[in-house]
DNA sequence: AACTCGGGGCA
DNA sequence: TGCCCAGAGTT
C-alpha cells in the first residue's frame, strides 16, 4: 500500500461525507445529560439497539444518579443484563452515581477533567456527553472513526487522542460534532472493517484505503 | 503495548 | 459457529 499522501481533498471528503448522511446523529435514547452519560458508557463494545432497550427499563426505574447509590453492584448487573462487559459498567456506573451525588450535586459535570476522572468515563464518553448533551464541540474518535478516518488519510495515527487532534486541525469546529456522527455511520453502513464495500462507496475516487484496494488482489 | 471484561445479535 | 458491537482500566 502506498504511504499516505501528506495532503488531501478534505473540503471534498467532508462535504461528500454531509451529503452521504445528512441525517446522522447520536442514536442512543436520552432525554438528558445523565441519561446520556450512563448509555455511553454502557454502549462500549454493545449495540445501541441493545443499549436503549436496556435503558428504557432502567431510566423509567431509576431516573436519577440518587436512585443508584443504594444499589448493590449485583443489582445493578441485573438491571443491564444483556450488555456486554456488564460487571464493569455496574461497578462504574454505581460508582460514578455515588460521585455525581456527593461531590456535583446529582448533576454531570459540564467540564471535561471532571467527566473523565468519573469511573467508566474515558475520553471517548467524555466527549459524546460533551457534544451531544452541552454543545460543546468535541469529537469523539472511537474504533469507526479511528478507522475511517485513517482510511480517508484524513488521520495518521492507531492513538485516539492523536487522531483527534489531527481531525481537529482539518474539520471546522463548528462541524466537529456532525463529522463525528457521519464518520460513525459510514463506518457500521460502508465502511467496515473486515470488508468494507469500497465499490458502493461514494468516497472512493477520494479515498486512500478504497483506491489501493482496487485490484490489489 | 497487551490484556481483560462479555453477552447478545446476526450472517 | 464466528464475527462484531459508538471502550476503559490495569498490568
Amino acid at each position: 500500500m502506498k504511504p499516505k499522501p501528506k495532503r488531501v481533498a478534505t473540503k471534498k471528503i467532508l462535504a461528500l461525507l454531509s451529503q452521504m448522511y445528512p441525517d446522522a446523529h447520536c442514536e442512543l435514547d436520552f432525554r438528558n445529560p445523565f441519561e446520556l452519560l450512563i448509555a455511553t458508557i454502557l454502549s462500549a463494545q454493545s449495540t445501541d439497539k441493545q443499549v436503549n432497550i436496556v435503558t428504557k427499563g432502567l431510566f423509567a426505574k431509576y431516573p436519577h444518579p440518587q436512585n443508584y447509590i443504594d444499589l448493590t453492584e449485583e443489582e445493578l448487573a441485573e438491571e443491564i443484563r444483556g450488555l456486554g462487559l456488564y460487571r464493569n459498567k455496574s461497578r462504574n456506573i454505581l460508582q460514578t452515581c455515588k460521585i455525581l451525588t456527593s461531590q456535583y450535586g446529582g448533576e454531570v459535570p459540564t467540564n471535561r477533567a471532571a467527566l473523565e476522572s468519573l469511573p467508566g468515563v474515558g475520553r471517548k464518553t467524555a466527549n459524546v456527553v460533551l457534544s451531544n448533551a452541552f454543545d460543546v464541540p468535541a469529537l469523539a474518535v472511537d474504533t469507526h472513526v479511528l478507522r475511517v478516518s485513517n482510511r480517508l488519510a484524513l488521520a495518521d495515527s492507531d492513538n485516539p487522542l492523536e487522531v483527534e487532534k489531527q481531525l481537529n486541525h482539518k474539520v471546522p469546529r463548528k462541524d466537529w460534532t456532525d463529522t463525528h456522527h457521519q464518520l460513525i455511520w459510514h463506518g457500521r453502513r460502508i465502511c467496515s472493517a473486515r470488508k468494507p464495500k469500497c465499490e458502493r462507496c461514494d468516497l472512493l475516487p477520494l479515498c486512500w484505503y478504497g483506491k489501493n484496494q482496487v485490484g490489489s488482489h
